[in-house]
RNA sequence: GUGUCCGUAGCUCAGUUGGAUAGAGCAGCCGCCUUCUAAGCGGCUGGUCGUGGGUUCGAAUCCCGCCGGACACGCCA
């Protein structure tokens, strides 16, 4: 916490709340305050009431029954004396401290940190994941089916929470749990010889032209011919048995399957800035289930209950075989065959063996909130009978994109919009926005920006939103352009890289913000303190895995910003005031575009 | 039946390990471009925080009841 950096001898915090954390604790152990009973609870505060407050005082003074005033004025008697070069303190109403950053303090601070290196090493210095490894498993599509709607805030969180990880220290391991094995495998081969005996000629042409197009329309009729006819569903089951014993030729059908269907999905994830380390799928894990079921046999974790092995957890009321409607979690199906909680038990011995992984985060709709809450019960069981040490485990669980009728997301006649059309049509509508505003910009340019703005306000629409609530999809709302979008941000950057071109400046040279004059109007000194709660923004993400705290700093940070510019002109004859001003660009484009890059969204020279 | 989550301004949402006068955006109204990008800025209007109790210095936040809504619950993932 509030590593140090030393700057011409003094000393300058990247975290400030950190620092004010660390000056309250000393004070109050100088001030013989029990040190068990008092916590700071230093928060960023009202912009009224300063910079910071720390509200421990109160409930300090509540549990040892001391009036709060004098506790607090005590406590700030005894403040080191660093602190008070650092921030102006004052006690108000009951007993909060309220902390306002001193210019000089804010100064240093952007002085400081003037690289996205500096801000990056500053941030996992004070991070308490640093140095660990952490496993997140997010997309996780099936293969043989086209990525839809529903597929996109595991995509686009899931990136930001592994951005997010890793700029707080972490070793981050990306990992694609794709469907790749199951029973639909042996009805797509059906259809799949079906066609090939047809006509080959057909089929291999439309593989070469829509490759996993063709094989979610073979699913298709598949599925529905075994539906109608119990001949077929037979057959199915006959091409998925030996598929699973390894025949050749189903072999290489569900290869190219997987081949396919990964390279297409691959074409979205370049759109969102996503690549993944490795992808891991269900059937990765087909030969390391076995082991799962002796183990969880062996030291009576499961259980064999109507022929499927079993596991209950009878000191909860819900998973325990005493229910009313037993709930048990069934990690091997009563015809033998594994299923999702068989693979992703083996899934978690797998991360912690071979990764060494000391977090496992699941991005994953909310609704199966039921199944990580068995899986990780069971886990945590199965580690502590075997002396294994158990990583945490945690379900990041988002809600459902529904339309503006309340009701799931669906295109007019009721299916599932895909990701593809989806982006697509975002990029087509900024496209119509770009040309009307932009108009004087060369053409690949503007379609180059129309992909910038239209990808980014889907992931930003996306982010921007507390991740665990639904959330309502608008194209209006998202392509408007304004209040807390991603192009109200991108075209904040687009400002600030403006000025510099204007300038004929590099935006961070040190030259160009030498001999910077006192921070002065109440703009600058606005969007001073803005940028210094990035600290406490980037925190707030790593300890919530909530992108949308991010998003939200970075539209106050732009909004600072704007009425800065609109304010303070930057290109004055003043060499002093256009230096600081300068500095303040330059940190204000830093902490964006670092920000901007954590969300995984590009960024723009113009717009 | 059991359980999880939700209900905040006309709309979409922040804010919930209890803190100060509940905040934004959109929509509506009024202003601001001969000056670094007006996809911008400033201002105004708008809320019994579903509802009734309780806990306490203090409740949108915690507890209980009720109303309304979403979701999940033996061999799908």
């Amino acid at each position: 916490m509030g590593r140090a950096r030393l700057i011409g001898g003094m000393s300058v915090r990247f975290h400030f709340a950190a620092a004010i954390d660390t000056a309250l604790r000393q004070a109050a152990a100088s001030a013989g305050f029990e040190a068990a009973l008092f916590a700071p609870d230093v928060r960023v505060a009202a912009a009224q009431h300063g910079d910071y407050q720390a509200n421990g005082v109160l409930a300090f003074a509540k549990q040892t029954k001391q009036n709060p005033r004098a506790a607090a004025q005590a406590l700030v008697a005894a403040l080191p004396v660093e602190l008070a070069a650092l921030a102006e303190v004052a006690i108000a109403g009951p007993g909060f401290l309220n902390f306002t950053l001193r210019p000089a303090a804010l100064e240093a601070w952007l002085a400081a940190h003037a690289s996205s290196a500096s801000l990056a090493a500053a941030a996992a210095a004070g991070s308490p994941i640093s140095g660990q490894t952490w496993v997140v498993d997010y997309s996780s599509p099936n293969t043989a089916k086209q990525m839809h709607v529903g597929h996109l805030r595991s995509a686009v969180i899931g990136e930001a929470v592994a951005r997010i990880a890793a700029f707080g220290g972490a070793r981050v391991i990306r990992d694609n749990h794709i469907g790749d094995w199951g029973t639909s495998f042996g009805k797509i081969i059906w259809a799949y010889k079906q066609a090939l005996a047809t006509d080959r000629a057909a089929l291999e042409a439309a593989l070469a032209a829509t490759p996993l197009e063709e094989f979610e329309r073979l699913y298709k009729v598949g599925n529905t011919a075994a539906d109608a006819d119990p001949a077929v569903l037979e057959a199915s089951r006959a091409e998925l048995v030996k598929l699973q014993s390894g025949d050749p030729e189903n072999t290489a059908i569900w290869r190219r399957i997987g081949e396919v269907s990964v390279a297409a999905f691959q074409k979205i994830y370049d759109l969102l800035g996503i690549r993944f380390d490795h992808t891991l799928g269900e059937s990765f894990y087909n030969d390391k289930v076995a082991r799962v079921y002796e183990e969880l046999l062996g030291c009576g974790v499961a259980e064999e209950s109507q022929g499927a092995l079993v596991v209950f957890h009878d000191e909860n009321p819900r998973y325990s075989r005493h229910a009313e409607r037993p709930n048990p979690f069934i990690i091997r199906k009563a015809d033998g065959a594994a299923n999702y909680a068989s693979t992703d038990l083996a899934t978690i011995l797998y991360r912690a063996e071979h990764f060494k992984a000391d977090a496992s985060l699941y991005v994953v709709d909310k609704r199966q909130g039921d199944h990580f809450e068995q899986l990780f019960l069971t886990a945590q069981k199965w580690f502590e009978k075997s002396g294994r040490p158990l990583m945490r485990l945690e379900h990041l669980g988002f809600g459902t994109v529904l339309g503006e009728d309340g009701r799931p997301l669906k295109t007019r006649s009721g299916e599932n919009i895909k990701l593809k059309d989806l982006l697509q049509e975002a990029v087509e509508r900024a496209r119509r926005l770009v040309d009307e505003k932009s108009g004087e910009l060369p053409e690949a340019e503007r379609a180059a920006i129309a992909e910038v703005v239209g990808v980014g306000s889907v992931q930003y629409a996306d982010l921007s939103q507390n991740r665990s609530s639904d959330y309502t999809f608008s194209w209006d709302k998202m392509i408007s352009l304004e209040g807390n979008t991603a192009a109200y941000l991108l075209y904040a950057v687009a400002r600030v890289r403006s000025i510099f071109r204007k300038l004929g400046l590099q935006p961070g040279d040190a030259a160009s913000e030498a001999g910077a004059s006192p921070l002065e109007t109440g703009p600058e000194l606005a969007l001073a303190r803005k940028l210094v709660q990035f600290a406490d923004a980037q925190s707030a993400a790593v300890a919530t895995l909530r992108p949308h705290v991010l998003c939200l700093y970075l539209y106050e940070l732009a909004g600072a910003f704007s009425a800065f510019y609109t304010a303070d002109k930057v290109a004055v004859e003043n060499p002093a005031v256009r230096a600081r001003r300068v500095r303040l660009c330059a940190r204000t484009l830093l902490v964006l575009e670092t920000g901007l890059q954590l969300l995984g969204l590009r960024t723009l020279d113009r717009m």
